[in-house]
DNA sequence: ATGGGCCTGCTACATTTGTAGCAGGCGCCT
DNA sequence: AGGCGCCTGCTACAAATGTAGCAGGCCCAT
């Protein structure tokens, strides 16, 4: 499932809000961007194609239901340019985020936690 | 500096091999792809329009040279990934590349040091 | 000098992405 | 009943991306 920039920020207002309206997710969308509310459609129905979202009718209005959890949307993106930009190497990749002073203090504890949990299963 | 995905495989090739010429970078690509020599050609001359790469006439070669270092773009290519997907949160980001099991005992360990000289410094 | 091979410049064209507009239908308020 | 507002379905269109083709020029071997 490739996701593109904009689709992306429409999937996060759908993940937020759970089961949702093209209506609601312009009104979620609307401080981040300019987006017509024409727009947005446009975009949910292509993520319904995409197999992204499932589109149900309820009366007039349509109800757009996440398809894909975003862990797993995070996961194949992260996967992917691990691929594209590091040739598969994860710890390369790992360290420049690491090192790149936006972890904060408690974001190392917690990672060193995790490495501990890893390294004796 | 955006690239798009098979921009990355043309610099990959380009970083590899340090200043290069459409022909070799057709021939180090080869394997990974099918990519004809023109559309090798093309992804060049779009790469340097973009300013990733400079050209320079041999003869009646051209020489490309890497014009953006391959940290720079996979810092920018990550940073981009952070906001879209996760966003803005590096936690979650590193949480998942390190639970996701492609991590090697040395990449671990070394990780913990990074770590290590991170708070302290 | 001539033909083959390789190089370049230019052009092409389908698909995906970003960003919208329009027209017709349904329901509610007056 | 008539209009207003909101919703949907369909269409549009430029830029970016993926993938190539063609024609003309230069150099080397015959």
């Amino acid at each position: 499932m490739r996701l593109s920039d904009t689709e992306w920020t429409v999937m996060q207002a759908v993940w937020t809000a759970g089961p949702t309206t093209a209506r609601a997710v312009h009104g979620q969308v609307a401080d981040s961007t300019e987006w017509t509310y024409s727009t947005v459609r446009t975009l949910l129905t292509r993520l319904v194609e995409k197999g992204a979202l499932s589109a149900r009718k309820l009366g007039q209005t349509t109800e757009y239901t996440a398809l894909v959890s975003q862990e797993s949307a995070q996961r194949s993106a992260l996967r992917s340019l691990l691929e594209r930009a590091f040739g598969g190497h994860v710890g390369p990749m790992v360290q420049h985020l690491v090192s790149d002073k936006n972890l904060s203090p408690k974001d190392r504890e917690q990672l060193q936690r995790l490495l501990e949990e890893e390294e004796s299963p």
